[in-house]
DNA sequence: GCCGTTTTCGGCCCGACTGTTTTCAGTCG
């Protein structure tokens, strides 16, 4: 049984109590259930490992939810929710996910109409069954039907590197208003999350009217779902929903933490202010009536007793805990880049010259860049072969001679064979500065052969960065089952590199990730996997990704300079080590 | 049903908007 069925069972029980008018247990369900999707390791095992007991650790399980943990580990089913089921056997998963259709509705649809999944409810919407049911109208009737539409679109869940330009236009359009004196995009997108649901964004205004009207009159406008007074929600053609809200500059700050979450945040803020007495809400933090912080975030985290807390790490994943002692990370910035390790041109399947790339580099103010092609396993890309290599190393050479004000390094994507061998001779790797490895087939092995299959490839001594460590494809390809902690104890021990992919499908290692291989102490670098001059920009995702997970400046070592850069190499640290040029050691790295 | 450097019992985040209402329930974030 995986997590995420495991936790579909919990949040099915949570909706069935909430049908039912039961208070507070639904909550813990449901909070059980984004415990267990969250978890990396398989709940089963963390049961055979400890029982009962190991169980309770997690966040969220008590001894009542244990034991039905492990009835359901043990049997594959559990008794209460079969129970809960066969009282109204309905398609909570389907159902829930229409937009306005919640617990208490689909319970009246279930009663009333015998509703029992997504068809019922069209059929019975198209015949005007729906109108005049206890808190349904021909509204709600319409409304579903629109939910319902949606919903069969795919709706859904959209790469922030595919929405951030519009929104950032929207945003700079309501900026342009002249009612309008700020104006933020908040939640997820602030957040820096792979992927959004929709965009909320927050302004300042003494007119909040005027700019709602401005708002859902934009072209990109296809639906105002509501608009009112200072909150309007539209969907756009594209088929994200956008919230706008507009406040009062007294209470920008406490809006703005309000709006950019993640709720789990907000919530164990919340409570933080009750503790002391206190009320927080999107107004400000209040003392009775009094307001006692809110015009800016920072100040709301202060009169809480925190530090700043940065938006891509409000989780409630420890930081809270971490603002309270000091221990916050100090977060990569977005400018702390000095190159870009891995960059693809015409020389495979790349769109733009070694020195274009190079110049897109050096104009977006990076010192240095490797070059990065193909190799010739991955034959439709034009892969290069030993002498492919070799000319093409002669030609970065020329190319450096003539380039002003930033390096090119000669560099491969070197494709990982099954076996875990090498598709280039380890003698021309040896004349390579940056040697990336990278699998890009066989991606469906068992989850031990892709690990040892891996780790092969990264003991090769010339092995530097292992590029897309997972293989996954946002919304398109799953990571590969493999052993990551046993790549993160290998990454140690042969010094190996991970990589986060910048690119905005890929952002892998991802977010959770990123925080593990920092906690083990393994070095990352940052590049974007440009395949043209327009994606080298792409580098801001990946510095999102590091941020999100808890990386450092120091954690990063393409932020160093290229002699640095290169020292941190495995390659280039062993073989001056031997030349005696560099004090080699791998704990200062 | 969970949780606890104020608690093993008594709390559990808070507000806007809609649609159905005749003062509010349900959904959403």
């Amino acid at each position: 049984m995986l997590n995420t069925e495991l936790a579909q069972i919990f949040r099915e029980i949570g909706l069935y109590l909430d049908m039912q008018g039961v208070e507070f247990k639904p909550r813990a369900y449901e909070k059980v259930a984004l415990a267990l999707e969250a978890l990396e390791e398989p709940v089963s095992e963390i049961y055979n490992r400890g029982g009962l007991k190991a169980l309770c650790e997690i966040p969220g399980v008590g001894k009542a939810i244990a034991e039905k943990i492990e009835e359901i580990i043990k049997t594959g089913k559990l008794t209460y929710h079969e129970e809960l089921r066969t009282g109204m056997p309905v398609d909570l998963r389907g159902l829930t996910a229409i937009e306005g259709v919640g617990p208490k509705i689909i319970k009246i649809l279930y009663e009333k109409l015998g509703i029992k999944e997504v068809a019922d409810l069209e059929r019975a919407a198209r015949e005007g069954k729906i109108r005049g049911l206890p808190h349904l109208g021909e509204k709600m009737e319409q409304k579903i039907l629109k939910g319902i539409e949606f919903v069969k679109q795919g709706g859904g869940r959209f790469l922030l590197g595919s929405i951030l330009p519009l929104i950032t236009e929207i945003e700079a359009r309501l900026r342009g208003l002249p009612e309008v004196s700020r104006v933020i995009v908040a939640g997820s997108i602030r957040r820096r999350k792979e992927t959004v649901g929709d965009a909320d964004i927050l302004a300042v205004s003494p007119k909040p009217e005027k700019v709602m009207a401005g708002f859902v009159s934009m072209p990109e406008v296809m639906h105002v779902h509501g608009q009112g007074k200072t909150k309007a929600m539209v969907k756009l053609k594209i088929g994200m929903d956008v919230d706008l809200r507009v406040v009062g500059a007294e209470s920008f700050g406490a809006a703005l933490n309000y709006f950019t979450g993640s709720k789990d945040h907000n919530v164990a803020l919340r409570r933080i202010a009750q503790e002391r007495g206190l009320k927080l809400n999107e107004y400000g933090l209040f003392r009775g009536n009094k307001s006692i912080a809110g015009e800016t975030e920072e100040d709301l985290y202060k009169a809480l007793g925190l530090a700043f807390i940065p938006p891509e790490i409000r989780e409630n994943q420890g930081e809270i805990e971490a603002a309270t002692t000091g221990k916050l990370p100090d977060l990569i910035g977005y400018k702390d880049l000095r190159g870009d390790v891995q960059i693809q041109t015409t020389w495979t399947d790349g769109s733009n010259s070694i020195e274009e790339m190079a110049n897109e580099a050096k104009r977006l103010g990076l010192e240095y860049i490797a070059i990065t092609d193909h190799t010739k396993s991955l034959a439709m890309t034009g892969g290069s072969d030993e002498k492919k290599l070799l000319k093409q190393m002669a030609e970065i050479d020329k190319i450096n001679r003539s380039l002003k004000g930033i390096t090119v390094l000669k560099g491969a994507e070197v494709n990982i064979n099954k076996d875990g061998t090498l598709d280039i001779q380890d003698e021309v790797l040896s004349k390579l500065d940056v040697v990336g490895i990278a699998v890009h087939s066989q991606f469906n092995l068992p989850r031990r052969e892709m690990t040892e299959r891996i780790i092969k490839a990264m003991r090769n001594p010339h092995a530097d960065i292992l590029f897309h460590p997972t293989g996954r494809i946002i919304q398109r390809r799953g990571p590969c089952d493999l052993d990551f902690d046993a790549i993160l104890k290998a990454a140690k021990e042969t010094g190996t590199v991970l990589e986060i992919d910048a690119y905005p499908d890929r952002l892998d290692l991802k977010d959770e990730h990123v925080r593990k291989a920092v906690q083990a102490g393994v070095k990352l670098v940052i590049d974007s996997d440009a395949h043209s001059v327009n994606h080298v920009r792409f580098l801001e995702f990946g510095i999102a990704q590091a941020r999100r997970g808890w990386a450092g400046k120091n954690d990063v070592i393409n932020s160093r300079p290229l002699k640095e850069f290169l020292r941190c190499l495995k390659q280039h640290a062993s073989s001056q080590a031997k030349k005696g040029k560099v004090n080699y050691d791998k704990s200062t790295l």
